[in-house]
DNA sequence: TCGTTATTGACAGCATACTGACAGACTGCA
DNA sequence: TGCAGTCTGTCAGTATGCTGTCAATAACGA
């Protein structure tokens, strides 16, 4: 037995998962004290940008838009309705679904809150030399990408209009059927 | 370059705050993966390993080492104690302190995890060549290290052995009175 | 056409995270 | 010594995220 000795505190620090944590921890507690007079949070912010870009999705395809969990993205939709800033509506053609889009309040609250969600993002890189952000920007989204189908909710693009475009039927093929084709 | 007047979801997608989530998401789904058949979440390793390293630590300190909000800690704590991992005892000295300590199966649990933990560590970073991983490790570690007073719960390794030491007691002037010295 | 399969939104349950508040315990200092 | 202020664990409330499951609905294929 090669008896290796357990990591200790100062290992676990310099382990990507800590550090991804961490990170994702700063990011929000930044996005929030931009963004917590407009009662607005990461999540609910990408899901507004998402509607209003593609007026008439259903809550399946924001979902892998926005790479949320379905059932996760259920109550934020909920919240976003709550606050008068989408409507969710019924469809006759699939009783199942219900579309989504964005109220005039919506509309205004968005264009409010872009110069917070502008300063926040500057201020998670800001430690950062601009050459360094650039760099760490480049290997953080080829770092994403290419792990996209590692999580539960991966981001897939292409689903966005599959149904209004009556896209031909999906095969899944046993694990990973959509690679995006995008990077 | 956007001449948009509001962002778009292919602006959002290139963004810090979108991409540091998708991380996130990928990391801790990379780790349950791994880590599952354990039962054991990266948040419960991370106090796991650091109640090893500091038998008899309270929960104020942990939180502080493992930079997880206090809150959040006590549930947390009393998952891992329901697993018979931890044990938290009163103390005579302080009664408002409820010490940690690690029982023999929570080593046990530590040491059998180690190699799914490295396998998860080693899967987060795989898509990167291993020179990128080192400048992405580099950069990240210097962004969470220089934002570390950002979020509600940053890192304070100096409070670690408050308590046993006797350290002189803090004086909190106005605001964060720990600004970290080190850079 | 009709049974099988897939999809959709919803829900229950668990685990992080954060805000804010609290009672009880402790400490420093007047 | 007494008391004002601090610290500790805890709790209620909110918001992500995940694993499952479900009924209703839709699409497919023999």
């Amino acid at each position: 037995m090669p008896n290796k000795p357990s990591p200790s505190m100062q290992d676990v620090y310099t382990k990507p998962g800590h550090l991804f944590r961490r990170m994702q921890q700063i990011a929000v507690a930044i996005f929030v004290e931009e963004c917590g007079a407009l009662d607005l949070t990461p999540v609910q912010y990408a899901a507004l940008v998402a509607i209003r870009d593609d007026p008439g999705i259903d809550a399946t395809r924001l979902s892998a838009l926005v790479a949320f969990d379905r059932s996760t993205l259920g109550s934020v939709l909920e919240r976003l309705e709550t606050k008068e800033l989408i409507v969710r509506r019924p469809t006759p053609d699939d009783k199942r679904v219900k579309v989504l889009h964005m109220t005039p309040r919506g509309a205004r609250l968005l264009a409010k809150a872009m110069p917070a969600i502008d300063r926040a993002q500057e201020r998670m890189m800001a430690p950062l030399a601009p050459a360094e952000r650039k760099v760490m920007m480049t290997l953080l989204a080829k770092l994403v990408h290419l792990n996209n189908d590692a999580s539960r909710a991966p981001l897939r693009i292409e689903h966005a209009n599959a149904r209004r475009a009556a896209a031909p039927r999906k095969r899944r093929v046993n694990g990973n059927a959509n690679e995006p084709s995008h990077v």
